[in-house]
DNA sequence: GCCAACGTTGGC
DNA sequence: GCCAACGTTGGC
């Protein structure tokens, strides 16, 4: 079954439209380093799944296009690369702790913005709007997916 | 730059 | 296993 999600993405490091000029359009969500997302992308997302992509740490945070879950999970490698930021020194080549997948973008949309979203009611129990969110996936309702992607930025 | 909120760490 | 301290996220 097809499932939705919201991932957040900082322009620095890949805003929508470095996504959009990448080969296929398709990226590696590198840096992933909370467990909860993790077995997120391990245990439920699957290639196909509808992703809003999410610009976050940014002057204008918001939904900024529409994305898909494009592999299942693989080893991330900047955890065994010391010079990366997301290096782990606790992570075993041989039992990688973090994982990734590749997310294609599907078309880039008007800014939907933080505010925007929270002033909108129907999207009030979304649980990226939930207070000290933090994580950088989380799941989307059906109902908000539809009412957000076929609707306000159809 | 500030700070609320939350996850992780480590002492006990 | 508890919980205080600490670091990080992310909006403002």
């Amino acid at each position: 079954m097809t499932q939705y999600w919201l991932m957040k993405s900082e322009p620095d490091e890949c805003s929508i439209d470095d996504a959009l000029a990448a080969r296929d359009a398709t990226v590696p969500w590198t840096g992933v380093r909370s467990y909860q997302a993790r077995n997120f992308m391990r245990d439920q997302m699957k290639e196909g799944d509808g992703v809003l992509f999410y610009h976050s740490s940014c002057p204008e945070p918001g939904v900024v296009g529409v994305a898909r879950v494009a592999s299942g999970t693989r080893p991330d490698p900047t955890q065994f690369d010391a010079k990366s930021p997301y290096y782990d020194a606790d992570s075993k080549q041989e039992s990688p702790r973090w994982l990734l997948l590749d997310v294609q973008a599907l078309r880039k949309t008007r800014l939907l913005s933080l505010p925007e979203m929270r002033s909108t009611p129907e999207l009030a129990d979304m649980v990226v709007l939930r207070r000290g969110n933090r994580l950088s996936i989380t799941p989307v309702d059906p109902k908000h997916w539809s009412l957000i992607v076929d609707d306000m930025l159809a």
